[in-house]
DNA sequence: GTCTATAGGTGGATAGAC
DNA sequence: GTCTATCCACCTATAGAC
């Protein structure tokens, strides 16, 4: 586990860098040049960009898992969880930045097998506690949804990617606010 | 315009390679090894990047602006429509291809004004067009959504193109096709 | 851990012959 | 229109001094 504070600061350029460029788009240069030092020592703590970028995988997807489990813990209902899911990303939109990982779904192609199966494994996660979120919701008649639980947990959360991209074309968040309150409403039971 | 063969062969190429590795992870040496020709040709009739990622938005907006005034006039009912724009969308899931501007907006950054200008004329013409369906199909009692129209299009068209990046992470189009009954049925009247 | 120096490769782009 | 040749900037990565 890389811990040190140079490292912390590295990976926090690199996630602002990728999450605003792609990951093919930013370069230890522009990593050095921000934290004033150089490329040489981020390859000491980061020998390849793969490495980087798994790092940055790693990291970005227990902070999201952690944020899941405290939704999860606080004992509020299903739909107050959905919510909480959605304000988070909205936190995104507002800065208007995307999920890291969806930024790295657009580079996929060009990523190193280690670094993709990581993105892999995010999706899947967080497609899975969704899920979960649904079926609970559907069970307390909450929710509302003819299909597959499985089914509307991936549509909400390409909904959720989708609209983040859109924001960021946009450079507004407004259709976010606008669209999220559609996304909820249309699984809420009438 | 620029119609000469050549010209359209190297659109081709570059369209296949923008959609899947993204506008900064292909280069005119890829489109030259693939048809055989030097990179000098390239910038012949594309003299920067910017010029062919121009050339290449414009060729496939069109394209779709095409099959969307050709599904509209069919005559067919607004439902029949948003199926067959899903559809259109769904061919591009079988080959775990994403929309190009989908994925120029992943690039949208880093690329020039006029390049990203372009980008966003068509997310907002896409998004008019949908606008205009539902309207229709509300007032024919065909759709139920009580969020604005245009609120809706936007939430529409941002799951399908979270779904085709979805689609293209998971390697399949099955999630595709179960989101899409489900995105389907969100917006119909019950 | 951080630096200097450098290697080896690739990027987009241009000049000028044919 | 296509080619050869070349430029220069940039990229990731490494060796070795401090």
């Amino acid at each position: 586990m890389e811990t040190s504070q140079t490292a912390q600061a590295i990976l926090d350029e690199a996630m602002s860098l990728c999450q605003a460029r792609g990951f093919n788009a930013f370069s230890y240069k522009d990593i050095a040049r921000k934290l004033d030092i150089k490329t040489s020592s981020i390859h000491y703590h980061f020998p390849t960009k793969t490495d980087l970028g798994c790092a940055l995988v790693e990291r970005y997807s227990a902070s999201i898992k952690a944020a899941l489990e405290n939704i999860q813990q606080k004992g509020s209902d299903p739909k107050m969880q959905l919510n909480e899911f959605v304000a988070l990303m909205e936190g995104l939109a507002q800065k208007h930045r995307v999920c890291l990982c969806a930024m790295l779904a657009s580079d996929l192609e060009t990523l190193d097998p280690s670094l993709k199966h990581k993105v892999h494994a995010f999706f899947e996660d967080v497609q899975g506690w969704l899920e979960g979120r649904l079926l609970s919701g559907k069970q307390a008649g909450q929710f509302h949804f003819s299909k597959s639980a499985s089914a509307v947990a991936h549509g909400f959360l390409a909904t959720i990617q989708g609209m983040l991209m859109s924001a960021r074309v946009f450079g507004s968040d407004s259709q976010f606010r606008a669209g999220k309150e559609w996304l909820l409403s249309s699984i809420a039971r009438q």
